[in-house]
DNA sequence: TCAAAGGTAGGAAATTTTTCGTACGAAACA
DNA sequence: TGTTTCGTACGAAAAATTTCCTACCTTTGA
């Protein structure tokens, strides 16, 4: 059979919209859905508050969310980990873009932004520091 | 009435089969379906001709591609610049994930990547080639 | 006590994205 | 000349994602 994205697979990849929810909860913590959806509403976009809910249900299906259903007010918090999401997420948008190359990326970035000179100094100290080991 | 994604909308980015796509065609050149097809399934992973076939067409209409049917085998291109793309899908990709900060970014990925001494060489020379401005 | 407010559950609908079946024309070639 | 191969067009189905309607329960407060 094969594998199907809405079945259960700890391998599968945070949707458009789930990446926002785990940013509301990695950034502020464990919260209910209608924290989340307000939160979503003033920095992101409307949405109805079931379509959150809905979601963080969905979600918490899929093993990427836990929830605390002690109290009425359900409080969810990420099952996964932040750091190591973004990595993953970030290695595969440099092998579909960048050839694989994080490189390439740092290349354009440097090449098409306009970065400031103190994230310039930054950058610098960052490698200097990696240089020393 | 709502701009839907389905119409025509110049705006609208490159979903991630239609990024597949493109990535082909800016690394070979204009090509046939046939051959677009082919390297997919070589390179990437299983599909039909037919699917690779209605998605170009489907992205023509879209104008992200531009197609020669002088001949029989009508020979795509891109329609839309790979620096450019790139460097629209990077920030929105920086914007989601790293709170818009590019030097976020650098930083996550000079902590966490293995990256050899060449790479961190090439990197200061870019720095250094930006100082000088 | 009872109505209003706020919560979850569940199913279904709407949209978007992806895949493929069928029809049919042109070219290659035995 | 016929048949096989290779191409496009078109529509529909399938899958994935997102949104929302309805039902129903609990809490709050008048």
């Amino acid at each position: 059979m094969k594998t199907k994205n809405s079945e259960n697979n700890p391998q599968s990849e945070p949707t458009k919209s789930e990446l926002e929810i785990l940013q509301v909860l990695w950034k502020n913590g464990p919260s209910t859905v209608r924290f989340v959806n307000d939160y979503l509403n003033e920095q992101k976009r409307a949405v109805q508050y079931t379509s959150t809910l809905k979601l963080m249900q969905i979600m918490t299906e899929k093993e990427m969310l836990l929830r605390d259903a002690s109290s009425m007010k359900h409080i969810y918090s990420p099952a996964i980990e932040e750091n190591q999401t973004k990595t993953v997420l970030l290695d595969k948008f440099i092998d579909t873009m960048f050839n694989g190359s994080s490189t390439n990326l740092m290349m354009q970035l440097l090449g098409n932004k306009k970065t400031s000179q103190e994230e310039l100094d930054a950058i610098r100290a960052m490698l200097d520091q990696l240089d020393k080991k």
